[in-house]
DNA sequence: CCAATAAGTGTTTTT
DNA sequence: CACTTATTGG
């Protein structure tokens, strides 16, 4: 057994109350930085060896898998040891819970979960079926209104009871895609916490035994529990009350998905004596990018309000900088990385740049590639979404569940082996429909006698595979399925070398999962597969600048960030609309982009920007003027002359470096023949400038590269000279 | 049934 | 621009 953990000296006052406390509810509202995991890891130990609490009766949810992955290493390191704390988000427990105790609430436990992606194609199919026209009718806006009629525990019935929708339309196609899940036992992301919650209403003995189980409960990101969410905790933990909640009202940006700020703002309301505990001492970020984060969000109503500080430095003024174009943006990061990297003794995995949607992160591709500097981009493309990755796993997923339709249709015909939709609908029809697997193949089969042949031969050599599934280790039967299903040459074939690496990554991927559960089928592998959806290239994450979109920032930190596309329309996103509420949470998108900063925050923007195919021309985001000016430094590119549209050529400024190290010099810096550096070399306090946006005003400091302007409406701004195309004002 | 080509289209954020 | 869907000819 280990030491006791000094709980007194590893954690601040405020800190060591939310780890001690016990005895009713807790609300912990943690600001940005302020040692949020640190609590819950803490309190769990605290729970385990001061309380003596059985770790099995723990449970703390999270909602990414990386923020449970991480508290799990946290509390295992902790402790000293591996414990038994179910340590998960909202869907895999909720998944596990289903698939231990699918029986008592009525449930095939060996359901299939299903992505977007399958949700989006079924419900495509089904509006063919009801003679829908695509285009006035979106799938994907269906997809997102049944996730949202989820969310809020409404079946079809009910959300048409309460008038849910506007739309006469989405009941029956809810109906119907529900009828059909069902009708293949699978599962989409709603139908976990759903069914979870239908489950423990409708069988008391099972509540209970839940409710034993899981005695403490710890909810990580509060802010981001959606409506289902919030009553299944309270379903677990009324009326004992052993829980603990930590977030932060003020970065909640996960509405769009149906999160429910208000779940965090009335919990107190909601559970009777709830301590309530701030965390207000920030340990991450330079008092500039505290203050300036903080004026941000103050623009929110709505809050609990929290004052943060920290005992850090004051630091260096953000840096602000428009480019001419999106290129032009990303050439400046680039620049200030090399600079960042080689002058000022950062490592490339020290700095990240933020995007406000993904589309964004091409830029900086095909840039940093360009000069050099290696990245990775974090949840965008998902390997587990590709074509190739998809369809092994829909061999396994069929054979574990042979009712699933969606993997049936995904496979049949991949490898060709003459089996098209027509045949599969046949096929579908004499088997699925009749409620049997599409194993049992009989006479019902109404094709011809050479379509016949083929189907069964594909059925034999699944059948072949399915009697080793479940006894075979995973590594050796993935090294089958290639061989059997002929996929493997179906793929050389197409001689993409690419997908051909992504199987032997997903090789890889399946004998790791084996090693580190050794016992377990591969039908695991395939339920951790589904559930993280967002495992990219996080391997290979050593020395390179990370690329994110602000979503998949929170929760991260880095010395120095870069937030670009800071432009009306793009951040915040056009989008988002004109309602108050949206616009909030954007700000607080913001804000969390913000305060993942340590030392260095830049934000970007780019005068033009080509965005799907054609350029538009787009203000400043009205987030940077809602910052105090007095802490940023601007600073302009010079607008590019475009000749003619969709024309946007080479606009290289003269960027200065200070170094002379190797890997600069390859670059190509184009000369121009309007130097401007030397232009302003002579600056001085009281010269008079012209900025072309900004207008006329006179120098009041400089101070290095930077020189702060009074321009004559008073306004007074800072600027760097080395990006900022001022002029002398000859008058 | 299949592959290649043409046309069209819609553009956030994610468990 | 990149992706999906419709059409065509084999």
């Amino acid at each position: 057994m280990a030491q006791r953990i000094p709980y007194e000296s590893h954690l601040n006052a405020a800190q060591l109350d939310a780890v001690t406390y016990y005895g009713s509810p807790l609300l912990v509202l943690a600001g940005a930085g302020s040692g949020k995991t640190r609590v819950i890891t803490y309190k769990i130990a605290y729970l385990i060896n001061e309380m003596s609490i059985d770790p099995k009766n723990i449970l703390a949810v999270t909602f990414t898998n990386k923020a449970s992955e991480e508290m799990k290493q946290r509390v295992d390191a902790l402790l000293g040891e591996k414990v038994e704390v179910w340590i998960r988000t909202f869907h895999s427990t909720a998944a596990r819970v289903l698939r231990i105790m699918g029986d008592a609430f009525g449930i095939q436990p060996r359901f299939t979960i299903i992505d977007q992606q399958d949700q989006k194609m079924i419900l495509r199919k089904i509006m063919k079926e009801m003679n829908l026209d695509q285009d006035t009718y979106k799938p994907e806006k269906y997809a997102a209104l049944i996730d949202r009629a989820k969310d809020r525990l409404l079946s079809a019935e009910e959300a048409e009871s309460e008038r849910f929708s506007t739309d006469p339309l989405f009941f029956d196609i809810y109906r119907e895609y529900q009828r059909r899940l069902s009708h293949e036992n699978l599962f989409d992301f709603g139908d976990l916490i759903f069914r979870f919650c239908r489950g423990l209403d409708s069988n008391g003995d099972a509540l209970n035994s839940v409710k034993q189980r899981f005695r403490y409960i710890l909810v990580d990101e509060f802010q981001d529990t959606n409506h289902a969410q919030y009553e299944l905790i309270k379903k677990l933990t009324f009326p004992d009350g052993n829980i603990y909640v930590v977030g932060d009202e003020d970065q909640s940006i996960y509405g769009f998905r149906g999160a429910v700020v208000e779940n965090i703002m009335n919990f107190s309301k909601e559970y009777a004596y709830t301590k309530i505990i701030k965390l207000e001492e920030n340990y991450r970020s330079f008092q500039t990018i505290l203050s300036a984060s903080s004026h941000l969000i103050d623009k929110n109503s709505g809050r609990f309000g929290k004052t943060l500080f920290t005992r850090k430095g004051k630091g260096e003024k953000i840096v602000f900088f428009r480019a001419a174009s999106d290129r032009g943006e990303a050439r400046f990061i680039a620049d200030r990385i090399l600079n960042l990297r080689y002058n000022e003794g950062y490592g490339f995995a020290d700095i990240a740049v933020f995007y406000r949607m993904n589309a964004q992160s091409r830029v900086f591709e095909s840039v940093f590639s360009e000069m050099g500097i290696p990245y990775s981009i974090v949840g965008g493309f998902r390997f587990y979404e590709r074509e190739e990755i998809k369809d092994i796993l829909a061999y396994v997923r069929l054979l574990v569940n042979p009712y699933d339709e969606v993997s049936l249709r995904r496979i049949a015909n991949k490898p060709i082996r003459g089996i098209g939709e027509k045949t599969v609908d046949a096929l579908v029809r004499s088997t699925i429909e009749c409620g049997r697997p599409f194993f049992h193949i009989d006479n019902g089969l109404e094709v011809s006698l050479a379509r016949k042949k083929k189907v069964e031969s594909f059925v034999e050599s699944m059948v072949k595979l399915k009697e080793i599934v479940d006894s075979t280790y995973p590594p050796e039967f993935i090294r089958t399925l290639f061989e059997t299903s002929g996929y493997l040459d179906y793929l050389k074939g197409t001689g993409n070398e690419e997908r051909i690496r992504n199987i032997d990554e997903l090789y890889n991927a399946v004998e790791e999962f084996s090693k580190q559960n050794p016992s377990a089928p591969i039908s695991e592998f395939v339920e951790e597969v589904s559930l993280n959806q967002n495992n990219s290239d996080e391997r290979f994450k050593q020395e390179r600048t990370y690329l994110i979109t602000l979503h998949n920032a929170k929760g991260l930190e880095f010395p120095v960030v870069f937030i670009a596309g800071m432009e009306e329309g793009i951040f915040p996103h056009y989008l988002a609309g004109e309602q108050v509420s949206e616009l909030q949470e954007e700000r607080r998108l913001c804000y969390v982009g913000m305060t993942r900063a340590m030392e260095k925050l830049y934000l970007t923007a780019a005068r033009v920007r080509k965005l799907y195919g054609t350029s538009v021309e787009r203000g400043v985001s009205k987030f940077l003027l809602e910052l105090p000016q007095e802490l940023i430094v601007f600073s302009e590119e010079e607008p590019e002359q475009r000749f003619f549209s969709g024309f946007t050529g080479p606009s290289f400024r003269r960027y200065r470096f200070s170094s002379g190290s190797g890997s600069l010099k390859q670059r190509k810096i184009p000369e121009r023949s309007s130097a401007r550096p030397s232009e302003i070399s002579d600056l001085k306090a009281s010269s008079r400038v012209v900025h072309p946006q900004f207008g006329r005003g006179t120098v009041v400091e400089i101070s290095g590269e930077v020189a702060v302007i009074r321009f004559d409406d008073g306004k007074k701004m800072m600027f760097m000279l080395n990006y900022t195309p001022l002029r002398k004002d000859e008058e």
